[in-house]
DNA sequence: CCGAAATTGAATGTGATTTTCAATTTCACG
DNA sequence: CGTGAAATTGAAAATCACATTCAATTTCGG
């Protein structure tokens, strides 16, 4: 059984929180798990209901924000749906505005300059989003 | 009469699109421009009706659309709900995440560096959103 | 095994747009 | 000036994506 340590990871927050193991969260998370990149709830949930069709649409929206507060998962959002991924490493994004591919970078220095403004302003930031959007280079081609 | 660059640069963008100029746009473009800041479309729906209360909601809607199209204004969306600014030089954004201030700041070097990095990925970029969510000077006192 | 508490999921609600469509207005042309 | 084809308006209804309700079901500590 592959995720071992995020299946722990959840069982401890589960417990931590009062909350209950189930298998529907077991199923969602697993399929979470073994996607990779950015998946918006609706596509999670077919994914999640090819291999359990009793798993309503509710029940993946909630668990993905479980997931969330768990530390698991993040959300994104892009052009209004609202997509999550796997979390991991800080990160910004590129965003191929034809194909919707998606890579993800980071750069110290635009962090701290980040910072360093903010502080001009007396800003505390908590979190930021830093997305480009343009064409990537297969879509620049055709 | 106020805006009447911003108004000619309306009239010219409908005669090239054989669109027509109307009471509600000229109206609409008029209160649009007299708002400084981030203004949300009911918000500006409201202050519209104030001044002229036979002007829909949907009408607002469709003209600041227009607006967008026509280059005199621009579309942001920090929370969920679209907001609209005059169109000038371009630059990010510092949201203060209590009081929901915006600030607005610009930076060569990242932006210099962002094309660094997308031109490393193969990416032409098209545009970008960089924002800082935290709490700004005031909101950190109480 | 029991039962209080949490969870599920179908149905429904919500909020912000976005579209529809009949009535009205604009404006190029006669 | 009139006309009428094409664009616009706006009230109402539709959409979309997410969020909540609530009765039935499941979990799990004792």
């Amino acid at each position: 059984m592959a995720h071992e340590v995020e299946k722990r990871a959840l069982a401890s927050y589960l417990e931590a929180h009062n909350l209950k193991q189930t298998r529907q969260r077991d199923a969602i998370l697993e399929v979470f798990l073994s996607v990779t990149g950015h998946i918006a709830s609706e596509d999670l949930y077919q994914r999640v209901r090819a291999l359990h069709p009793h798993i309503g649409y509710t029940t993946v929206y909630r668990t993905m924000r479980l997931l969330c507060d768990a530390g698991l998962a993040q959300e994104q959002s892009f052009d209004g749906v609202a997509r999550y991924e796997v979390a991991h490493h800080h990160h910004d994004h590129l965003v191929c505005l034809r194909c919707g591919k998606i890579i993800e970078f980071e750069c110290e220095m635009i962090e701290a300059t980040q910072n360093e403004i903010a502080g001009r302003h007396g800003f505390r930031v908590l979190r930021h989003r830093h997305e480009l959007y343009g064409h990537c280079a297969e879509c620049q081609e055709s």
